[in-house]
DNA sequence: GCAAGGTC
């Protein structure tokens, strides 16, 4: 029997198709899809089927020494028993193997992988290789045709790369985790492509921080017509120009120059992996859900596979007859319109031998998909057709005017074919259409604005940024970006759109740049691919590779033991920061997130057991306290991550506590308001908060004469109110029934 | 409980 392995389940159905000729026969085998037809069998893996890992001996974090782990054995378990088992039975009856996974580096490796389990249970069964690179008639049945052997040399190089970073990633993270004392489900990570991606969120927060706004002004002018214009100097940095400009301005604006020119906007390139997240980001999807959702059309066959470098469509795809498809839909008018002319689809700078670009493969109806489902698909859709469509064209003009000795603009677009525009209506377009005027013509001057403006910092990244960003660095993979970023998310290292990081992520980005900086720098992905070519070309062997990392390794060890307290002392200021939520209203101190004695999470106040104040937090998930701020309270709003969930936004704690407790309908157990004092109706309440009393902690910490001053209530009252509040407040704590209290 | 890389 001739077995023949793919990389996934669809590939070898597909394969199983074009080499039967007809519908092979399905048979399971071990729980797994086996395609049949004459003397073969066809089975699909799951990407890799076993992974690498230290025994169980070296499972317990305190016990084992880090050094331990640089060069502790590595075993290879299997990860899909189903399809270990599978291959086991198989191997056994066949006598010849074909790996047919994808056409990379990965692939060869989880090739080489199967054959080894097949090797086991059958020591002589004969092994090639076929290589192509898209599953159509014509390339695998000219690869089937011409077998090449296994490449071990290439499969050597991935291996070197799964064992550095199992190795590094394991020690590392071992280490940042146990000297910081984020353990259990908080530990904190490192790694290769992900500590090199949360240093530049981190060293983008810095220059935000860091930058120095300049003032500028900006002069506009309006003219009768409409007609608006702007300084010749678009930014004016100081103000004596701005005063000097506005002294030599006339009341007529006089037409100096008319030019019309043409500008032509070319259409996008068609969708990889790196360019769809990207667009998915800007219409509001994450890039892990714009992954989810694209693999969920991919499965159910809408659009073909979502991850893949190619931004060129390869000959094989007959995008007429894609067009022909999309016509009985419900973009049935587009189609149309586009198979009218000739079709030249555009191209990007990658070509891989991977997969096709993202495309449409069947028609939906937006009844069929769930409301985001059908967003990317349109998505999708709309940038096929763009990508098959012409260029944007716009009539430019651009006059300058003569207002006084000073020289003004107005410039106007507007467009004469939408071309591709027609088809993708995700980023803007606006026109601005100025009014017909002749040279020498003069206007009059109805007003003049100066607007005062500041340079901006840079912007945060965004998620489509990020990956873009990841991509040209060569981070990670076009499986895996969207990943890394997740990652960051669920360690509480960044959190928001645009991305944040937390003080915990300075601290640790800062400990491993100053003493261990390889592994911060997209450089070590570099050397390390470097490296693998090297091995794949036999310049250069896999042992001595992961030797010399190892020795980088140790020597990174050395420098981080040397500094262990100071690294100790950083990485746990960084992380008590980040567990500030605000200031007590009792005391001052600041109010911080606290474990108790059971293990409950709760704010409790810094000045503890001075000061009892407590908020209690939910059981589960990972707390992160954000940038936002309670106006009412003054503290900041907590985010709750729990993997595999969306983040739920809290908010305020104390508004929450209220909420929950008025939810209950509990009277007694809300945390108090001002109303809660007898004499204070809805009126004195409203004068009360109008002058910033808003809590009763804040009318009990406000000098009365000032309350009295600013909201004409006689002193006399405030200060019987004072007396009350500081009674609900003291006996809100005696109750102890707040949870949390209790147990800190 | 550690990484990154496949795939679902």
């Amino acid at each position: 029997m001739h077995l023949i392995i793919a990389e996934k389940h669809d590939a070898a159905k597909r394969i199983s198709e074009i080499l039967a000729g007809k519908k092979p026969t399905v048979t399971k085998v071990s729980g797994i899809d086996t395609f049949r037809f004459d003397d073969r069998v066809v089975i699909g893996l799951s990407g890799h089927i076993v992974g690498l890992d230290y025994p169980e001996c070296y499972n317990n974090w305190h016990k084992v020494d880090y050094r331990d782990l640089i060069r502790a054995e590595i075993v290879s378990r299997p990860t899909q028993e189903r399809i270990v088992s599978a291959l086991r039975k198989l191997g056994r009856e066949a006598d010849r193997v074909t790996i047919a996974t994808d056409y990379d580096r990965e692939g060869e490796l989880i090739g080489v992988e199967a054959l080894c389990i097949l090797q086991e249970v059958n020591p002589s069964i004969k092994a090639d290789r076929v290589r192509f690179s898209a599953i159509t008639k014509s390339e695998i049945l000219r690869a089937f045709a011409q077998p090449e052997e296994v490449d071990f040399n290439l499969a050597a190089s991935g291996e070197a790369r799964q064992i550095i970073d199992l190795v590094w990633g394991a020690a590392l993270t071992r280490f940042i985790s146990i000297t910081s004392g984020r353990l259990g489900k908080e530990f904190l990570s490192v790694g290769r492509v992900q500590s090199p991606t949360l240093a530049l969120i981190v060293d983008r927060e810095k220059e935000i921080e860091s930058f120095q706004p300049k003032p500028y002004w900006e002069i506009y002018a309006d003219l009768e017509k409409g007609i608006r214009v702007r300084h010749s100097k678009s930014r004016i940095w100081t103000r004596d120009e701005v005063d000097r400009i506005l002294n030599s301005l006339s009341d007529v604006a006089r037409v100096r120059s008319i030019s019309k020119g043409e500008r032509r906007d070319r259409p996008p390139t068609p969708f990889d992996t790196t360019s769809f997240i990207s667009a998915a980001s800007s219409i509001g999807f994450t890039a892990a859900n714009a992954m989810r959702i694209a693999e969920s059309l991919y499965t159910n066959g809408y659009i073909s596979y979502p991850r893949t470098d190619n931004t060129v469509y390869p000959p094989s795809i007959d995008l007429r007859s894609l067009l022909e498809m999309l016509s009985s839909g419900p973009f049935r008018e587009d189609a149309l319109e586009l198979m009218k002319g000739s079709i030249t689809p555009t191209k990007g700078k990658r070509s891989t031998t991977d997969h096709p670009p993202i495309y449409p493969t069947s028609v939906a109806d937006k009844d069929d998909l769930k409301e985001d489902q059908w967003k990317i698909y349109e998505l999708v859709v709309r940038r096929f057709f763009a990508t098959l469509s012409g260029e944007c064209v716009w009539e430019t003009t651009s006059i300058s005017f003569d207002i006084g000795d000073e020289v003004f603009r107005a410039n106007g677009s507007r467009i004469l074919d939408l071309g591709w525009r027609r088809y993708y209506p995700y980023s803007r377009a606006e026109e601005n259409v100025l009014p017909p005027l002749r040279e020498g013509e003069g206007l009059k001057v109805l007003s003049h604005e100066v607007l005062s403006k500041e340079t901006q910092p840079p912007a945060r990244f965004g998620q489509g940024r990020l990956v873009k960003l990841m991509d040209e660095l060569g981070l990670g993979t076009k499986s895996t970006r969207h990943d890394i970023i997740s990652k960051l998310y669920a360690r509480a290292y960044i959190h928001g759109n645009p991305i944040r990081p937390t003080k915990t992520a300075y601290a640790v980005v800062d400990t491993l740049q100053r003493h261990a900086p390889a592994i911060t720098k997209p450089e070590m992905t570099r050397t390390l691919e470097n490296d693998m070519l090297k091995i794949a070309e036999r310049k250069i062997t896999k042992g001595e590779v992961i030797e010399e990392s190892r020795q980088m390794l140790e020597a990174v060890f050395d420098e981080l033991l040397a500094h262990r307290k100071e690294i100790e002392d950083s990485l746990r200021e960084g992380l008590r920061v980040d567990r500030i939520v605000g200031k007590c209203r009792l005391c001052g101190s600041d109010l911080i997130i606290r474990r108790g004695r059971r293990g409950a999470r709760f704010v409790g106040c810094s000045g503890y057991p001075e000061c009892r104040f407590t908020l209690p937090l939910p059981r589960g998930g990972m707390i992160v306290v954000t940038e936002r701020r309670c106006e009412t309270h003054d503290m900041n709003h907590i985010r709750i991550i729990n993997r595999g969930k969306r983040p739920w936004d809290l908010g305020c704690p104390y508004c929450n506590f209220n909420n929950w407790q008025a939810k209950k309908g509990s009277k007694t157990q809300r945390m108090p308001e001002l109303d809660d004092i007898s004499g204070i109706g809805p009126k004195s309440r409203e004068r009360l908060e109008s002058a910033g009393i808003k809590t009763l902690e804040a009318l009990v910490s406000t000098d009365p004469a000032s309350i009295s001053e600013s909201t004409g209530i006689s002193i006399k009252k405030i200060i019987s109110w004072q007396e009350s509040a500081r009674s609900i407040i003291h006996k809100g704590e005696q109750g102890g029934e707040v949870p949390g209290s209790s147990t800190c």
